[in-house]
DNA sequence: TTCGATGCAAATAGTTTGCATTCTA
DNA sequence: TAGAATGCAAACTATTTGCATCGAA
């Protein structure tokens, strides 16, 4: 056993849209500025998890300009006040996507790049046998699981 | 479904030591370098994955100097070659390690920082269940499993 | 009117690339 | 002796931080 970086964790809750997120900003003692309901906006505008970079541009397009370290550090807030997330697929950029009932587990094949996004319910199963096995409570929403998809398994690896 | 960044794939061999691994790079028509002697060396010295920055001290603790980039480009040399694989965890940088046998699933807590390296066998329940469930063949060596260690699932979270 | 949030610029971490030189096969 | 690998420097991507200023409560 060894010790790695120390994660935060946080009571992630759904809300229906942009202004019951803010509520609960509010009620955190957390400001509501600008930037920061854009940043909110554009998350929830998103079709699934997207990079700082990308909710930066979203935010551009609807007017005004968010600095990018601004975005970071309101992703960063939003993450510890639960509404916020992020996961990592591949080597690019972290993706942020709204918390609670939204976040998803990732299925990536590394031969195809295919990315299955699937309800946490549906590993339930798997969690158990890992519960069962190592203890570990697991969460699957912040790494993918890595391997080959269906297609890619059933087929020979390509020559390179 | 969307796709992301493809990645490489390989055989992994296992080799019982440096020179295993050295005829395993000539086999494959890849030169064998000092520099490139000196990572396998410190490779296989190490006892579990670790950064370029990491490999890089060690070979100069043992004299000569190799730059960091030639480490980051053997290391990517000796990966497509089968001999080394990578692991993401945490934030950090990237860790490389001895590939086959050697190879470990980790179980991350996010909660108390602990890492669990476990035997690849012992997730062949695991992995049936996702294969039947997703069809999906998983390979656990390149992200952790994260999530909270029975002791801290066992505790209620810190209040901040 | 205070203190949290912002923009801008600069710093940082991790990794990659260009290029002239060195060394392996 | 051709071409692969190296060292060094510079570029690059993702992210963080310092600081003066602005603005929400």
């Amino acid at each position: 056993m060894f010790v790695v970086t120390a994660a935060h964790e946080s009571r992630d809750v759904v809300f229906a849209d942009v202004e019951g997120a803010i509520d609960h900003l509010r009620q955190q003692g957390l400001r509501v500025s600008s930037a920061r309901r854009l940043v909110l906006e554009a998350l929830f505008a998103a079709d699934g998890p997207s990079s700082a970079e990308t909710i930066a541009e979203r935010v551009h397009r609807s007017g005004p300009r968010a600095d990018i370290a601004s975005v970071y550090r309101n992703l960063d807030a939003l993450e510890r006040a639960g509404i916020v997330h992020h996961v990592h697929l591949g080597h690019g950029p972290g993706l942020y996507g709204l918390a609670g009932g939204r976040e998803r587990a990732y299925l990536h094949c590394e031969r195809c790049g295919r990315v299955d996004a699937v309800p946490l319910d549906q590993l339930d199963r798997v969690g158990t046998v890992i519960r069962a096995q190592f203890g570990y409570r697991a969460r699957f929403t912040h790494f993918p699981i890595v391997g080959l998809c269906a297609d890619c398994a059933a087929t020979p690896p390509a020559r390179q």
